[in-house]
DNA sequence: CTGTTAGCGCATTCAT
DNA sequence: ATGAATGCGCTAACAG
């Protein structure tokens, strides 16, 4: 634990006391006016505005939200920053928050469940409106301040669980399933997978059974997988396809974790002189800018992240109090057709 | 603006006078042990810690903060989150947090300096240890709020201005003039360049200026060029390559404003059928992980992202008290060959 | 329309 | 080793 940071004791300290004094009213009127709340005679506002200008007074919301019991923060707990999806709903989330006081502190666990509740700890300290979190998997610990904490609580990404209050995402399972029914009916039969850490990942793990149940509902199973242990990318997608390729050169298509992985795919086809669809079909998922941009373009279920982060905070921004029913809020997926699949 | 969250009133509002009194002793004690400062008997601190564990108890640090007078946040205020290099900074900000117990208050701007200043505002209020910006532009308010706040100030990604008190990244304009020496020793002579836009990407204009600065000095110049107005993407690079490529159809080799860019322009190679680099040749600049899996390794200048924000944590940290002489951080670029140039 | 009073929850002297 | 008193800077009643 580092020490801490004491803020320089700038002698020039200038307080709602020190406004007042030089503009001759109370220390009420001068918060009033910088919280534009209650009625002020405008000849007395210009007046104090003038000298906050002058002295460069920035209230301290620190002593503000002590005194008033309000919150102007909100909460945000993910897992990374580096798979792309976790900065896509940050700006749904920084979108959301533009037109309110509220500001975002963030915070990353790096798929860690005692992190998170560490994490969790340190925010809830901040007494924030709302708390927004990645999934469901939280440690009891973190559940249980959660609950006691009583502020609003969204979980996001995935809604295939029962939420603490409210979920904000898309279901997994029916996208996997949806990938799967739309692959058959578009005529494959052999299928394959390439995948990467379901431990860390639990979403792909979730489509992943969609997907093997629409294969069983046609009599169908995925006949190959290539699983990686580490962190999606595009490089272990291109490496996974390759042995894919060499151990089951039977498949038709594969089914990849996430579009990262796709594009490895893609990407090794390229350069291996195999021709998509035809000598092989790939299908990702996520919908990423990249995809579209391929030579051809990825064929991937799209789900909008963005929404994610929008829908979360207009949810929470409704009421500070949690409804009596968990709400599950559903974004959506929508297939891509794409002309790699 | 919205109207502000008042916290629920939970009626188990637990503070330390609650704890102390079910634990039967000062409230002094108990924030002597919540904050492992000052003497306390072993005993008395266990009986303490259950029933701060039964009670479910969390330290107000807005309380906390106010008493005395420590910071316990970091401001970050960056352009936009959908360019991966903010949050790669971001990464390397949270990593070097994570030992600390400061957290992170995160603002974008849009590249607009007015909502910058807007964000500055909001942070300072805020009380942080220190705030951490992208680049030299803020307006004259921002700059007079950063100095009278005495708080440490980090200028992050560019390191070719002078600092109110650090800088920490890389000479953009050096970083250009080494591609320009690069190009032209590998005999390329007939320059373009693919770009977006230099108002909302200063960077890009300070490498731009460091080519032509390096072509200057073998008496070459940038033959034709295709600019985008909007922001970076692979499709604009794409879109822009196929525009270069039909005007100027002499141009040996283009230089892109980034990356993505750049990956849009392997992609309309790919499509178009014209070998890279033989018919033409595709220069980058960020060292994105996805040029590196191209089937074709992109040709591009890496400079680390994670280590600025890393070292912009760290800068701050030495001191909470701004240096007399600003302080410049260089993190540094390097070529990276490839097999697109 | 403006001023006065009394905390918000905690950390920090200073006693003991 | 522990407790009591004071105030951080501001907001929220209430008076006037």
């Amino acid at each position: 634990m580092a020490p801490r940071q004491r803020l320089p004791d700038r002698k020039s300290k200038i307080t709602v006391r020190e406004v007042a004094l030089r503009a001759e009213v109370s220390e009420s009127t001068v918060s009033r006016i910088m919280r534009n709340k209650g009625l002020v005679a405008d000849a007395t506002r210009e007046k104090v505005m003038e000298t906050v200008r002058a002295m460069g007074y920035v209230p301290n919301r620190i002593a503000g939200s002590l005194a008033s019991l309000d919150a102007f923060l909100v909460g945000v707990v993910i897992p990374s920053l580096s798979n792309i999806v976790f900065p896509e709903v940050l700006q749904g989330i920084q979108s959301a928050l533009e037109p309110t006081d509220l500001q975002a502190v963030i915070s990353t666990t790096d798929y860690n469940a005692d992190r998170e509740e560490a994490m969790v700890r340190g925010i809830l300290a901040w007494k924030p409106a709302a708390i927004l979190l990645a999934g469901f998997d939280h440690t009891d610990a973190t559940r249980r301040m959660l609950d006691q904490s009583g502020i609003r609580v969204v979980e996001m990404m995935d809604i295939d669980s029962t939420p603490i209050d409210v979920a904000v995402g898309t279901s997994h399972r029916r996208a996997g399933h949806a990938i799967g029914r739309h692959l058959i009916q578009r005529g494959y039969r052999r299928f394959g997978y390439v995948g990467h850490d379901w431990n860390a990942d639990r979403r792909a793990r979730l489509r992943y059974d969609g997907i093997c149940q629409a294969l069983a509902e046609s009599g169908l199973t995925i006949a190959a997988q290539a699983l990686s242990d580490g962190p999606s990318s595009v490089a272990t997608g291109r490496a996974q396809t390759a042995r894919l390729r060499s151990d089951a050169p039977q498949v038709e298509v594969a089914i990849y974790s996430n579009d990262d992985m796709a594009v490895g795919g893609v990407f090794h086809c390229l350069g291996a002189g195999i021709r998509l669809p035809d000598d092989f079909a790939v299908f990702g998922f996520n919908g990423l800018d990249i995809g579209r941009e391929l030579p051809q373009p990825l064929s991937t279920m799209r789900s909008n992240r963005f929404l994610i982060g929008q829908r979360a905070i207009e949810a929470i921004l409704v009421s500070p109090e949690r409804p009596k029913q968990p709400l599950t809020i559903d974004t959506g997926f929508e297939i891509f057709e794409g002309a790699t699949a």
